[in-house]
DNA sequence: TTGACACTACGAAGTACTTCGTAATAGAGT
DNA sequence: ACTCTATTACGAAGTACTTCGTAGTGTCAA
C-alpha cells in the first residue's frame, strides 16, 4: 500500500506545501501560487508533478476539462513527521529530544506554544507506564 | 568571517558526524569509522573532505607526517541548529513549535528527556518578561 | 468546422552529488 | 640512495535534480 515513498527533493517539497495549502489542484493553480513566491515556468511545475506522480508522492486524477488534478499521497503531518525523523536520524543520532532542545534553543516559542508543549508532555507522562 | 556556509550534503553530513565524534582527524581515521558503518572507498572520503575544505565546511591543517588534519568549521550544536532552522523554514512555515510537537508525537521520549525539556521550558518561562 | 488556446508529453541541457581509478608524491626504513 | 607504502591530487563516470523549450493534442466558441 505504501512501499515507503522516496524523500521529496527541495523543489518537490515546495510543491507539496502548495498542494497541502490549496488542497487538490491543477498544474495551473499550483503554478500560480508558486509563481507568486518565486518566478517559475509553467512546464517546470508540470514536469515536477509528473515526476512526483511517477514516484508516488502525488496522486493524479482527471478533472472536469483536460487538466489533471494532483493530490499529495501523504497527509501533511505524516510527511512532516517523516522528514523530522529523517533529520533526527541523520544528525541527532536518533534522539528526538536532542533536536527538540536545539529547536527551542534556536527559536523562542511564544507563551501559548510553551503551554501547548507542556500539555503534550503532561499527557505523555500520564500515558507512560514503563 | 563566516559568510554563511553552504548546507552540507548527505554524504558531507555523514563525515561531519564522524569528525564531531572523533575530533580533528586524518582522512584515514575518518575513513576507518565511516567504513565500519558502510563500505566506503578511501579516496571517496578524501575527495569529500577536499570538497568540504573548498566549501569551508572543514578546516585543513598539516599533521605530523604528510597526512592532513581536518576539523569541522562549525561546532556540532551550531550546525545542528542551522539544519533544524532550515527544516523548520521549509516545511513548518517557520514555526519551531509545530516541529517540536511533531517530533514529540513521532518519538516517545524517556522520562529523563521529558524532565530536561520541562526544565528548559521552565527556564524560558522565567526568562520571558513580555 | 476550424481557429485559438490551454494543457500534456517529451527531450535535453546544465548543475550538483557521489563514487572511484589512476597517477604523482612524500616519508620511513634499510 | 632506494624501495615500499601511505597519502594526496586530479579527472571522469554515473546518477539525480532542476529547468525549460518545443511539439502534440484536446476543447470550446464563433
Amino acid at each position: 500500500m505504501d512501499p515507503s515513498l522516496p524523500k521529496p527533493t527541495p523543489a518537490e517539497t515546495e510543491i507539496l506545501n502548495v498542494l497541502w495549502d490549496l488542497g487538490p489542484s491543477t498544474v495551473r493553480q499550483a503554478h500560480d501560487v508558486l509563481c507568486a513566491q518565486r518566478p517559475t515556468g509553467y512546464t517546470t511545475v508540470l514536469k515536477l508533478l509528473q515526476i512526483m506522480a511517477d514516484k508516488g508522492l502525488v496522486r493524479r486524477e482527471d478533472g472536469d476539462g483536460r487538466a489533471h488534478i494532483y493530490t499529495p499521497t501523504l497527509e501533511r503531518d505524516l510527511a512532516q513527521r517523516q522528514m523530522v525523523r529523517d533529520l533526527v536520524d541523520r544528525i541527532f543520532g536518533g534522539s528526538a529530544t536532542q533536536m527538540v532542545l536545539q529547536a527551542l534553543e534556536e527559536r523562542p516559542a511564544s507563551d501559548e506554544d510553551i503551554e501547548e508543549i507542556r500539555q503534550l508532555i503532561d499527557k505523555r507522562e500520564k500515558g507512560a507506564s514503563a
